[in-house]
DNA sequence: ATCGACACGATTGTATACAATATTGAGGGC
DNA sequence: GCCCTCAATATTGTATACAATCGTGTCGAT
């Protein structure tokens, strides 16, 4: 489902599908913040050279989806309390007006576009699959982002629902993932009607509440190691 | 002046210096948009292989800095209107709020700092150096996100401040760079008076004013080259 | 027994060599 | 004379080889 379209013209051609393809296991969660990516493990796995390997790797790194440490390697990125709290900061800047602006563009094929996006997470969850699932609930607000028509706000937005991930996968406490499909139903509902004060108010309190279920208080509480805990 | 601190920890060593020097003289308007970075041609310039700086191409492609085409090479990128207004846009969306949350945190030495960049700005421009002006201009805005202490939203600012002086470089049309020192007084002002209020006015304005001196109806002024001028 | 130094192994950082692709110029056909 | 085809060249894409650095385990001294 990701992999569909051909890489026309993309630079960097077999990077980007590494790393699109890392960052969907990220997004995922079947890769856990910590989990060191070496680089002749990836590249006997995608059956390239290091040297393609270590620019998807620069790509995450960019994206803050993995850190790059010098002389020691690439680990899937675990983001710091701090960060966690500027990345929702990010998102509450951008994300509201962004659906206020797409409520006054949006298409009757942009809302079954968001309705398919719902019933694939519901889908998700049903067949108990719930990284996939979150994944596809930041493909949700991807779509408002491009809906809206504004690219460079979109791939903003990509980088924070990425981070997101990983904020969720070591702060996440409450493990009741439904709240999350309620919230974007009544926005797919304000976004129907074109009620953009609404959707934008909905998109407000969504973002509260993610960030609210959130535990900012304690230490990460997933690791990939024992060594890895303890080692930083 | 760029190059004083010295790499302790950062990853690809090499290449974020030179992606570095590059986004500097883009920033400064020395290489112009279209220009051709052959990475021979940097690589002996650096002293260093293709690989580091193929990787520092990487660097700037990512912030969309430069455009890499496949089994072309990199050339410095050209923002479309489309584009400019995008983020511009973004930059309304992001900045207002963040000089507002600088507001509650601004400390005398911020306004020192800020003032200082104010200075170093009509310095350049009295020495004539409009790009350097341009330059610090940008990291006028830059210093008030750090100030705000919301590291996230700063990279972002930063890339589109960078973006700016690309599209700054294209679509200028009145080439009266004083308007620019007076906001950024009038902003500083504000800060130092703690109304964060008048401070989120003034940058929205400030913002609007950049968007309306540019010549967005017309194709791009400037051009690297005849041929890349008509061959796009 | 604990701590420190040193050497080994593993992994990353960089450079170079080779392969693939686009641009450019000349040549031939219309 | 113009346009199309095709080979030569230059540049990028990728793989591999070598160098540098870090982690680890062993050995020895106190």
């Amino acid at each position: 489902m990701n992999k569909v379209y051909i890489a026309r013209d993309e630079p960097q051609g077999g990077a980007r599908e590494i790393a699109d393809a890392l960052a969907l296991a990220i997004h995922e969660h079947r890769l856990a913040p910590g989990t060191k990516l070496g680089e002749d493990d990836l590249a006997e796995i995608y059956g390239v050279s290091r040297t393609v390997v270590r620019a998807a790797l620069q790509r995450l790194a960019h994206d803050r989806l993995v850190d790059l440490k010098r002389n020691r390697g690439a680990f899937v990125a675990q983001p710091s309390v701090r960060e966690a709290r500027e990345v929702f900061e990010a998102r509450a800047l951008l994300e509201p007006r962004t659906v206020l602006s797409a409520a006054a563009r949006v298409t009757p094929e942009d809302v079954a576009t968001l309705q398919a996006h719902i019933d694939a997470e519901h889908a998700a969850i049903a067949e108990g699959n719930a990284g996939r699932a979150l994944y596809l609930s930041g493909l949700f607000h991807l779509e408002i982002a491009r809906i809206a028509d504004q690219a460079t706000i979109a791939t903003f937005i990509s980088q924070l629902v990425a981070r997101s991930s990983l904020i969720i996968a070591l702060y996440w406490q409450r493990r009741n993932a439904l709240c999350e499909s309620h919230a974007h139903h009544a926005l797919l509902k304000a976004l129907a009607d074109k009620d953009g004060d609404r959707a934008e108010e909905l998109m407000k309190s969504h973002l509260v509440d993610l960030l609210t279920s959130l535990d900012l208080r304690n230490a990460p509480v997933a690791a990939a190691s024992l060594k890895e805990a303890l080692g930083r």
